[in-house]
DNA sequence: GATAATTAGATTGCATACAATTAAATAGTA
DNA sequence: TACTATTTAATTGTATGCAATCTAATTATC
């Protein structure tokens, strides 16, 4: 009590940003062991999920769908392509733009990745009620960052 | 509809984890020019809110504070000691543990950082029954998260 | 007391993240 | 058309994260 209250606000405990870091950690590190089946990171398993469902995109498209930029995307679609789940190619219309592309490979990992969804709910201590909760706030923290960006 | 439906589960949209580290990263993001003033990262941040708190504390149970192991901690903590806000130090009755302490000058920090929380505050985009319920169930995940370590 | 097992940090290697800058291509405008 | 502004990726530099490995110190066991 007394002078120290002061400080309450700077306590590990009373904080909420820090378990929203520390569980998206330990989250990602649950998919590593499933992933590593497949060949591919956690990063690389998103773009491959908006590969999968768009087929081709642009590396700024990706970047607005999975909330990177193009310091993280371009080393990454590097190793994918490296991989031989996508391709890259410039778009013939507009040389700026680079169009990446699921190659038949990519979509057949995809096959194989259907496990993973089921598996990591498995392993994440939340009831339907909290987990469908937490989508809900989230999802809502998400639209509202994007507003901000005008 | 129809055939597609198989691969729903391997839609970006209908993701938990995906909000969840964009989130996270977002919300760090948000803290970079307020910690920016005080000439540390996110990380460092709660190592040294870790710190005001404890005021010496041993890399091990600083790693299990934070979530973080060696690998990130021994950089980062020798980040800290090189702008002088931490002194580093062996304990003298098991040389395998290093002690972190905080100095003069980290706990003058703290006067500083003191207007972050509520800064923080009003850039997220929560109501207070939305941040309630969110720190609640994310401490109850970290809570499992740590049982399982057993 | 010597040896094996364990523990705590440090190191290494790889993969993000992201701000800031650069380069190339395109669009807008006088 | 020439010139400027904008747009899109790529690059650079710094800071995580973390698995795997290594080293030194301590503990346990014989």
């Amino acid at each position: 009590m007394a002078a120290e209250d002061r400080y309450a606000c700077l306590r590990l405990e009373n904080q909420l940003c820090f378990p929203l870091y520390a569980c998206a950690k330990e989250v990602v590190r649950r998919y590593r062991p499933m992933l590593d089946e497949l060949g591919i990171t956690y990063t690389q398993y998103i773009a491959m999920m908006a590969l999968w469902e768009y087929r081709s995109v642009s590396v700024k498209d990706l970047g607005a769908l999975l909330c990177l930029d193009s310091g993280t995307l371009t080393p990454l679609l590097k190793k994918l392509e490296e991989k031989g789940f996508v391709e890259r190619s410039r778009d013939i219309k507009d040389e700026r733009v680079l169009i990446v592309s699921v190659t038949d490979a990519g979509m057949e990992l995809r096959e194989k990745a259907l496990s993973v969804p089921g598996a990591i709910a498995s392993c994440i201590p939340l009831s339907f009620e909290d987990a469908s909760t937490l989508e809900r706030i989230l999802r809502s923290m998400m639209a509202d960052f994007r507003k901000d960006l005008d």
